[in-house]
DNA sequence: CGCTTATATAAGCACATGCTGATAGCTTGC
DNA sequence: GCAAGCTATCAGCATGTGCTTATATAAGCG
């Protein structure tokens, strides 16, 4: 499943988003996006299921609990591919992206080297 | 249809990068995807219309061809979207980009003053 | 061990989406 | 007007995806 596919569900978006702000436990995304979406429990799991096989999440088991975080690496991607576009609506600031962009890129590669992820 | 939908297609996705080097004519972009992917005219049409229908790409008739071109706002949304998550890969360029993206914003919303389309 | 809580999986159904072949609508040129 | 070329639309079919209910797995607790 590509990138944009998993990104093409409202209800993915917005576990994303709310994994965004921290760790959740699968309950705890389970009571918003039941609540938000109206729809249930194995259906939230099978989302997450989603992003999970997809790599957009990971998962920690605490107990009896799942924590879920987000994992960036696909939404990097996704933003790889955006920045052919960038220049459209950033013409003036083109350059400087780009320059943004390969130091980005350089630490990204350099972080296995041992640097702490933020 | 959310613009993550649209770009959820390969076809769609494709086409888009196609057209972010020029306008093409309907005919042009159906070659390339032809090849690439082995569907219809009839096929490709349709991949136009959802880009068309959801402000991804504007047409302009000239003659009997119809010259397809990029239109970048919807793009622009999801790059608004992804940048909640930026800060997962470029922690410390944050605050800056946070900086850029209201300059663009700003550009953005007084562009209807009168400033051209790059 | 049996009960409870938390989460994941399975089976089945419904609907949306993408594809194709056929065809319609324009525009140009004779 | 008629034929040809380019593009769009239509109807129908197939497949994928998301949802639900029911159930399985796993951990904690008495």
């Amino acid at each position: 499943m590509h990138a944009f596919d998993v990104l093409g569900d409202p209800v993915r978006r917005r576990i994303l988003e709310l994994l965004a702000d921290g760790e959740m436990t699968s309950g705890s995304v389970c009571e918003v996006i039941t609540a938000e979406f109206g729809i249930s429990q194995p259906g939230v799991s099978q989302h997450l299921k989603v992003l999970r096989e997809n790599g957009f999440a990971t998962v920690r088991p605490e107990g009896t609990r799942r924590l879920y975080a987000v994992n960036s690496e696909p939404l990097r991607d996704v933003d790889e591919w955006l920045g052919r576009f960038r220049r459209f609506w950033a013409p003036r600031l083109d350059a400087l992206e780009t320059e943004l962009a390969r130091g980005k890129r350089e630490r990204r590669l350099g972080r296995r080297t041992g640097e702490s992820e933020g």
